[in-house]
DNA sequence: TTTAGCACTCGCACGAAGCGAGCGCCATGC
DNA sequence: GCATGGCGCTCGCTTCGTGCGAGTGCTAAA
């Protein structure tokens, strides 16, 4: 019978750390006299065995095999982390490295790109980084550029120094000049307010209006009706690292790690599952299956949203085996969402 | 000893063919036996040992051991598809699909990415595709944004339709008005050069204007410095669908594709291999090691140089085990590059 | 030139045996 | 009551031997 986890003794706690903190690292079950020799205690084996067998009915370890070590359960995983872990701050260098490449002046394509690499890159893992949504992105200024055809590139500046551009296609061509006083008239009119906003400012504008409206009124209506169709791109994200993954493969679980592969690139689900992390107040942790998608077992999700501006703009994290090293990843990751949000907010 | 492979008698290059398309198809060594069923002639295993003898002595074919069937050597693959291969042409789906994803009103980045995407899925193998290289970026219009602390978002339109925008720091802070006749200053000398033109042409026109310059010309001038200080942009590509080569992968060779995934992800090597595509005449196909770098071994490249309005503006390929179906690959990547390059073109 | 036949070579699957790691349990000691 | 030492047992892993089957190379004959 499974008893209850917080009832588990003050030696128990240590062996299981311990033999968590083996498994991490060497990769093989933990035996009784590993352990013996391992922890503080001066206990003989016998002794250790008795104490794994009560952590087994806990269900915090299992062994693959009888006679064989133990190794940790998912359960065994999440108490580990939940009450066991002592975080290791990263390494001096490392905060460096984070900080000079998460350069504020950078695009902001490229800045997520480098946060995705650098991140898998110091921690020896994949590193996915969720692209921010804007919301509500604050229109700044306008700017129509006719092409061939009846078709105008709109340039939209928002936050400041965003640049987003759309091709829409027109009834009939305009001239540059029209087109220019058309976009003065919007700039003058909207400037500042969101692109939701917008919508709604022109609409009034258009009833109260109806009459006495001109011709240049009514393109510059035409445009931002089809210009600020915000086709609310869909949010993607970004996956660097991947080769991590397949240098610590065991070499039977390549099917598995194709299954993890092919969710990285279907985006669905990683989508969803990341969109569960970003209203999560900090670190994130899905050990095995916890995240509810198969291709997961055996690997663990940590995430952390990052903000920017005070307002939480995306989510970042690694993936790799669940028995990665969790007390050095966890704080490489917060500290990573925190200096990219330092970052995007520096800009 | 070996011999001229083009010596090679006609039966002996019909065998060849049965042979590595059997292999290719089977993935497993092919015995006298199975190609005296398989090829139309009647002849008996015994003479075909014979003459898989020969081809074994002209270094075409090998066997992985005594008394195992024959798989072609990197040789053999190259003299067939020199020789041997009749192409496939790609299923009507497969081009509709193609031709439907790839739409020229796109965004740039959004059509090589898609580009990558489809090509990697039909062809289930990875793909990669070269961003093209702007050739001499014609300028259209220049839009200068101040923001704060004496920082100014530049926006270049190029190309007709193509928008780049990067920040650069001042020597102070400038107002509205000041960076918009800058702007227009450089928009009436400059639109529609190249921007290695638009460089010299300021260039003179400082020498002779010198004494009755202007505060407004001096201060363009110093703006346009900064600006079109192209950073020449290194060239980048785009990877999908690695997931196939695990799909694919022999289970002993895991280490072979952690080698290749960092290849992907170093990015120097690949870009090295793909500038020499660049200038090649069509399609061009890298067997095993041919391209030179070890990761590649076991492993073939097949690419394409697409066009844009004329010009070759870049590379796609795709990379997959040496036992692939060149027959349909080939003929894949080719139409591929063909209708990038016309959707690029009908922008 | 082709073919049939035969000897030979390997790889591979299977089973048996031995080994060693590690556990569970029990009786004993503190 | 907790810790311990001892013992037997269970597996997994390795090694070895065996047999089988696939496939070849060679030779001699058609």
């Amino acid at each position: 019978m499974v008893s209850n986890p917080a009832v588990i003794g003050d030696r128990a706690r240590q062996l299981l750390r311990v033999l968590v903190e083996r498994y991490i690292s060497e990769g093989q079950p933990v035996s009784s006299r590993a352990l013996a020799r391992d922890t503080g205690f001066e206990l003989s084996p016998a002794t250790i065995r008795n104490v794994m067998a009560d952590l087994e009915d806990m269900g915090l370890i299992t062994s693959p095999h009888t006679s064989a070590g133990r190794i940790p359960t998912a359960q065994g995983y999440r108490f580990f982390v939940d009450s066991l872990l002592t975080m290791q701050p990263p390494a001096s260098g490392e905060v460096r490295r984070l900080q000079s490449e998460l350069d504020p002046d950078k695009d902001i394509g490229d800045l997520m790109e480098t946060a995705s690499n650098v991140l898998s890159e110091v921690s020896k893992l994949a590193s996915l980084v969720l692209l921010p949504r804007r919301l509500q992105p604050v229109l700044r200024q306008v700017e129509f550029l006719p092409l061939s055809e009846n078709r105008v590139l709109v340039i939209l500046v928002t936050n400041e120094r965003e640049v987003q551009n759309r091709i829409i296609h027109t009834a009939r061509q305009y001239s540059p000049s029209e087109l220019q006083q058309a976009a003065n008239y919007l700039n003058s009119l909207c400037a500042g307010q969101d692109l939701h906003t917008v919508r709604e400012t022109l609409l009034k504008e258009l009833q109260e209006t109806r009459e006495r409206m001109n011709d240049m009124m009514r393109l510059a209506i035409e445009m931002a009706d089809k210009a600020f169709a915000v086709p609310e791109s869909e949010p993607d994200y970004v996956v660097k690292g991947q080769a991590h993954l397949l240098s610590r493969a065991e070499t039977d679980s390549v099917e598995k790690l194709r299954q993890l592969f092919e969710v990285f690139n279907q985006k669905r689900d990683i989508l969803h599952l990341l969109d569960q992390c970003l209203h999560a107040k900090g670190v994130q942790i899905f050990i095995g299956a916890e995240s509810g998608y198969d291709a997961l077992e055996d690997y663990s999700l940590i995430t952390a949203p990052y903000e920017a501006g005070g307002q939480v703009a995306g989510v970042l994290g690694v993936v790799g085996p669940t028995r990665m090293g969790y007390e050095r990843v966890i704080p490489l990751v917060d500290i990573t969402a925190r200096l990219l949000g330092a970052a995007l907010t520096q800009r």
